[in-house]
DNA sequence: ACCCAACGATTGACTGAGCAACTATAAACT
DNA sequence: AGTTTATAGTTGCTCAGTCAATCGTTGGGT
């Protein structure tokens, strides 16, 4: 074997990102585990916290999650053990179910964000000056768009909310 | 919950770093995939190749991976008995043993290296013009020197190698 | 109206990974 | 030398996640 082929700088970029990436999801997780949750589940409670209502179809959550519609099944059973979420049955489709944030979960996402964006500051956007991070986000989200399918999937069918009712479950 | 919150620019420049990451590591998977690799596999691989006489112990190979001791002995077993790489008794300390890739490993890694290499300049470094390729991998760099700890993590007491004998074990 | 292909969610079986406990060896201390 | 402490690796247990199969529901074609 070549030594010199893993000095390549392709794969010293690939290195930068991954230990970029590493590093960060490893204080994130650390700062969500402070307040029980798992970085999926963090990632749960936002999809549907800023989606209409608060929820989002099981299917349309897996979708824009990291996971398969079993995994979600899976996560959806802890959460709602948890008291994180709730499901709610789909008024237009009998065979859907919503996944919806309780008082509960939300006031968990609210105690966790701004820890989370403190620890984004502190560890990426705060080490370089403006101009290098809009050059960093500017390339990644070039790489994004040329290599991320689902960027932009959306719910579909945001069902009809009573306001008053919501989060109560 | 406050909608605009998710519209935090920092909130959004973890969004692109995690979709670029995760988008190229699925297109790197496929690939592995059509070599019979896993990313791990992979990883492993490089790793063990890239280090005097192919090979690592057990636990500097851990160090080196995004895996815990135990996980390092499964993988490797696997792998031994794909035939990748196979284990040698460590001569001055015969609680450690090595990891050695063998010349199967070997010819795995060629077969597959073109390819990764091809894909990153694809979908990564290609998608850049030379100066903005810099300005990213130079943000990178200084997030993941303020977030990775163990970017210098080399390995210790590296055993003499007989060349002749070297993957044959 | 009826059939049937497609879809949403769940479940069972399995896999890969981590933690904690354990064994064997090595090193340090007295 | 003998005891104690630390280290390398493996193993049992558990858990989160995927895939494939399944169940109920929907909607289109005739």
């Amino acid at each position: 074997m070549d030594q010199s082929v893993f000095d390549d700088p392709r794969i010293t970029a690939v290195g930068l990102l991954v230990e970029a990436y590493t590093g960060l999801s490893a204080r994130f997780a650390a700062q969500f585990e402070e307040h029980g949750l798992s970085p999926v589940e963090f990632e749960v409670l936002t999809r549907l916290a800023r989606s209409p209502g608060n929820q989002l179809r099981m299917t349309d959550l897996a979708a824009q999650t990291s996971l398969s519609t079993s995994g979600v099944t899976r996560v959806v059973d802890r959460m709602e053990r948890d008291d994180l979420l709730c499901r709610r049955a789909c008024p237009s489709d009998r065979r859907s179910s919503y996944a919806a944030v309780t008082a509960t979960g939300l006031a968990r996402l609210d105690e966790t964000l701004p820890g989370h964006l403190r620890i984004i500051e502190e560890w990426f956007t705060g080490q370089l000056e403006p101009a290098a991070l809009a050059a960093l986000l500017d390339g990644l989200r070039r790489v994004r768009d040329a290599v991320y399918p689902g960027a932009t999937a959306g719910s579909t069918d945001p069902a009809p909310i009573d306001e008053a009712d919501e989060a109560g479950c």
